[in-house]
DNA sequence: ATGAAAGCGCTAACAA
DNA sequence: TTGTTAGCGCTTTCAT
């Protein structure tokens, strides 16, 4: 328990001497190569169950140049965006036999040098934008398998979404459909690349139209809590536009959860949209008013790339405008 | 210019050869051990960035037997609770030069084989309770340092708060101080031993009273969707108790991101509580009513028994109960 | 101050 | 069918 000294594991020797056998042999059993003879192999079997033996992966994996992992660089493991995408991840690391080890950036002083050590054990990486400098990332590229998720780079592949025109989209519904004038951007644009192109695509649509915006961007994180925190900021300076359009459906979420308490009807007095949407996003009331993301999709498609399939070096996964009824849309799809 | 090696690393030999010395001195290069003389240094160091040539943490693992790496296994990579009890053990391996890597069960159907791998390549285990069959843990805890966080284990160190004890003393203000009789409790008990223990305290709180549930646990999961769930559930059904007890904040959340959309005040027609104490539960409104954890503190303490330190084989934190205004309570602190 | 060589746990030619 | 042996990349005595 606390002190007892784990008793040190055997070795793949001493399984052959235990059978009496050489090492080649017992690696050959757990390779289950037909070769060797059943009685061989037997004992050989008996040794291993009798003694506890397990392969060690650090020498195999010295051994075949390769470690059998993949790597996902990601800022933090909070909400749900992040979980989805390892789980696409999992999906095809799983046929290949592969695992899969996360290393969240934003809890780490030294994320570099965390993110160096991860490549060291895996056999590929992705990175998700924004998490590293990118000449470190060019630098990861270029002695290894390296895809970026939701980002940019130029020596690795990416995958992506074209969240700029998506967000424009979303935008310019609540300017035509709904005639807001008054809207703000909720999410620090300069947070990660994907709000940034969210961000622009809130501003193309604005500026199109001739439309300002009703504020800075409201400079917060991407969490429920940070929803939360904005919609006090924004009830506590009593300054709510028309629509308050967010990064993404946590933020949307952490409003909801905060707006009706304050005594703020959604979308009656502000309208509220998402973007992602996350299975949360059609049950939450009002349902929300986003873009559909194939998350799982983006993490699948980057961890066949990382593990070697040949991909594009830039593909770009389609988003679909999903209208509910947090932007002020009654339950058919027409406006209020 | 030496590119006869285009494609692969560098080794050490590599540099060894490059600097015209043997690979004991670049490794004594690598080291920064005092005994090389200056010169011998510098011309080691010209080849080691001339060739960029990066130490493999592989080998030196081999060499060393450990790998200055932590693994944790939690059920998902979902939430904020995990994601401060990473943090929280973050802390501790940076200032100990470990890195940590972390598997979520849920997403994975081989999870034993997956923990496995992992537990190869670390040099400590952290555990979460209900992730993996207990006997697997025993296997694990044989071979290795292990520690549980919020489960139980025999062979294992476990570090935990006590959730039955706070359960109770919260529902004990839900009956006491604001008179509730028809309370629920929404959360799968048997989907972790936290969760079960929460729930038995929340029984031990009616049972006492002689009061009985008003129905059947909400079964579902700990995220902030399934509250929303069971919130459209309860709706559907006409069936709001007087008091949701959640099994978590997040389950909390997503009443409040649901129920007043629905028509349902908090907490005049429902009251609702949370547990944890995320930093979300002081934001959204009404403010949570919930029992603050040390979450960060109990992946710290989990990080430094798994690394070696010498632990009590039974820890167990203190908590807290938050009384703030989910609950009924005006912001002043006493009962409406 | 530096080098030679023996491991660390495993795999895979090559021999026998 | 089985064994011998040379690596995989690195560290670390032990010599020199």
């Amino acid at each position: 328990m606390a002190s007892d000294s784990p008793a040190t594991r055997p070795t793949i020797r001493d399984i052959a001497r235990e059978a009496g056998v050489s090492v080649a042999t017992v690696s050959r059993v757990t390779h289950d190569d037909p070769r060797v003879v059943a009685d061989t192999k037997r004992r050989v079997q008996d040794a291993i169950d009798r003694l506890g033996y397990r392969p060690s992966a650090l020498g195999r994996a010295l051994s075949y140049q390769r470690t059998n992992t993949l790597g996902i660089v990601l800022p933090g493991l909070g909400g749900p965006y992040f979980a989805q995408l390892i789980e696409g991840a999992e999906s095809v690391a799983v046929e290949r036999g592969v695992v899969i080890n996360v290393v969240g950036t934003h809890l780490r002083p030294d994320a570099v040098g965390a993110v160096r050590q991860l490549a060291e054990r895996t056999d590929g990486l992705i990175i998700a934008g924004g998490t590293l400098p990118s000449d470190e990332v060019a630098a990861l590229a270029r002695s290894g398998r390296v895809i970026v998720v939701a980002g940019e780079a130029d020596e690795a592949a990416t995958v992506v979404t074209d969240g700029r025109a998506a967000a424009a989209e979303l935008t310019g519904h609540l300017a035509d459909v709904h005639g807001y004038r008054r809207m703000r951007f909720v999410g620090e644009p300069s947070g990660s690349p994907d709000t940034a192109w969210r961000y622009q695509g809130f501003r193309d649509a604005l500026d199109q139209r001739g439309l300002a915006e009703a504020g800075e961007p409201v400079r917060l994180g991407l969490d429920v809590r940070s929803g939360a925190v904005a919609a006090r900021m924004l009830h506590d300076a009593a300054d709510l536009p028309d629509a308050l359009v967010c990064a993404n459906d946590e933020l949307a979420i952490g409003m909801l959860a905060t707006l009706p308490g304050l005594g703020h009807r959604i979308p009656a007095d502000v309208a509220v949209t998402g973007f992602d949407d996350q299975a949360l996003a059609g049950i939450a009331s009002p349902r929300l008013t986003t873009v559909h993301q194939p998350i799982a999709e983006l993490g699948a498609r980057a961890a066949a790339g990382a593990l070697g399939d040949d991909i594009r070096s830039h593909t770009v996964l389609e988003t679909r405008l999903v209208i509910r009824e947090s932007c002020g849309c009654s339950p058919e799809g027409t406006p209020d």
